[in-house]
Parts: C-alpha cells; sequence; structure tokens
DNA sequence: TTGATGCGCAACAAGCAAGTTGCGTGTGTG
DNA sequence: CACACACGCAACTTGCTTGTTGCGCATCAA
C-alpha cells in the first residue's frame, strides 16, 4: 500500500513509551538509555530497542559521547505528520484556525491540551 | 502508562490501510465498509474493523442509512494529535513557523507533502 | 592490566493486530 | 413470502511487537 512516510512517524507515536521518550526528549534536550531505562519499568534493552525506532522513524538521532550514545530530538518528522494531518483535516476546516493561531502565538502552553 | 488519549489516534494512523480510508473519507464525504473493501485488497469484514478502530479513536463516525453504515470523518482527534506535535516540536520550534504559515494561508495545496 | 560502566547482538516467550472464513441477522425489493 | 444485499459476530491462523535474559565488546578510570 505504501501510501506515505508518515506512517512510520505514527506508527513510531502509537507506543506509551516512545511518547514518553519523546516527552522527555522535548523536555530535557538529551538522554542515554541507560538514564531512560532508570526510569522506566522495562530493562535498558528494550529502551534501546525503542530509542531505535525513534531513530528509524527520523524522530530522534543519536550522537557518541565517549562510551555513551545520546539521543536528541528531531523536530522535523513532526512537523511533517502534522502536515499530513493538516491536509486531511483541513477539508473539514473545523478548528484549523485555531490551531493555527496557537502556532503563530508567542507563548504557547507547555502542557499539552488533550482532556483525557 | 497512559499519558495521552493521541495514543490512540496515532496508533489508529499507523496502519496504511487505515490511512488509505482516512484519505477516502477525506476526499469523498462518506463511504461503507463494502464499498471501501472493493476498491481494497482485503476482504469486507478486514475493512469494516478497521472502520471500527478508526471510529473507536473518534477518528471517524457511523451513521445507518437504512441498510447502510456510511461513515464520514471526524477531524477533531486530528487536530487533537497535531497539537500534541505541535507542542513537542515547539520546543525547537524549526518549521513550526512555516506550518503556522501553511496553516494561515487561504490556498492550500491539496496533495501532502512528503516526498515518499 | 584490572575493574566498572554502557552499549550491541542474539535467542526466547507472550501478547496483540490484521487478515481469513463461516454463518447468522436485519433491511429493502418484487 | 422469497430473494438479494449489507452488516455483525465468532473462531482461527499468522506475523509482528514488546519485553525478557544472557553474553560479549568498547570505553573510561585507577
Amino acid at each position: 500500500m505504501s501510501i506515505t512516510a508518515s506512517q512510520k512517524v505514527f506508527s513510531a507515536l502509537a507506543d506509551p513509551t516512545r511518547q514518553q521518550l519523546i516527552d522527555w526528549l522535548a523536555e530535557e534536550e538529551t538522554g542515554t538509555a541507560t538514564e531512560f531505562a532508570a526510569r522506566l519499568p522495562i530493562s535498558r534493552q528494550a529502551v534501546a530497542r525503542h530509542l531505535s525506532e525513534l531513530e528509524a522513524a527520523g524522530l530522534v538521532r543519536g550522537a557518541r559521547l565517549g562510551k555513551e550514545l545520546r539521543y536528541s530530538l528531531d523536530p522535523g518528522p513532526l512537523v511533517d505528520a502534522m502536515q499530513w494531518l493538516a491536509v486531511r483535516a483541513a477539508q473539514w476546516d473545523t478548528k484549523l484556525d485555531a490551531l493555527a493561531k496557537y502556532l503563530s502565538a508567542d507563548d504557547q502552553p507547555s502542557e499539552d491540551s488533550d482532556g483525557g
């Protein structure tokens, strides 16, 4: 089928652990598999695999610093995914105007806004 | 873990068949499982299950018309997902400005922009 | 060199997701 | 009623995903 490359991004974003990693990387700039594993209920290897998958989706990049492999976020694919969503939602253009304003605003809320 | 409700949306968007369904629904307003199955290489039941999952994620809604169950797109969760992405990407604010302009523009391209 | 730390690879088990087929039910038509 | 069409439920198979553990290699410090 292979409709878009954004499928890989959505797939990477579909996992709660990977969402948490993205969150942490968005807040703290960098991190390693060992560091994140210390705050998660899963093993270092599991975290490392998640980070590899995020890297395969282009969402993060790993850089060697000595014996460490520090990951940092790459916002590019996030924006690509937003555009994918924007194209589909544009045909209804319901709250799109609100989001456009949100993105144009200078002070954005630091927490996401879905009510649960 | 349960970080956000957007996880359900991303999970729904992670499947190529469901992406295709979203595409068709974005272009053609409504459709049924039987109609979509005719253009897909999978069975009607498989399509029906995909539509159910999209409905569970809030992305589509089904309405009974006689013996048909016609689905239509609900852009709300799409916008929610975009905001989830926006919050994370905002800390880099790389191409965010470009996207904000894109969303503010009156004539949007009718096709998505990932190179494939 | 020795020891400690961090990463990588591989094998394995368990759960979920996507697809299939079969059959039953409801709805519209003649 | 008889027939056709669309949907719904259930059982089953298959493959990927997530997690585990064990072991080996690379790097930094003493």
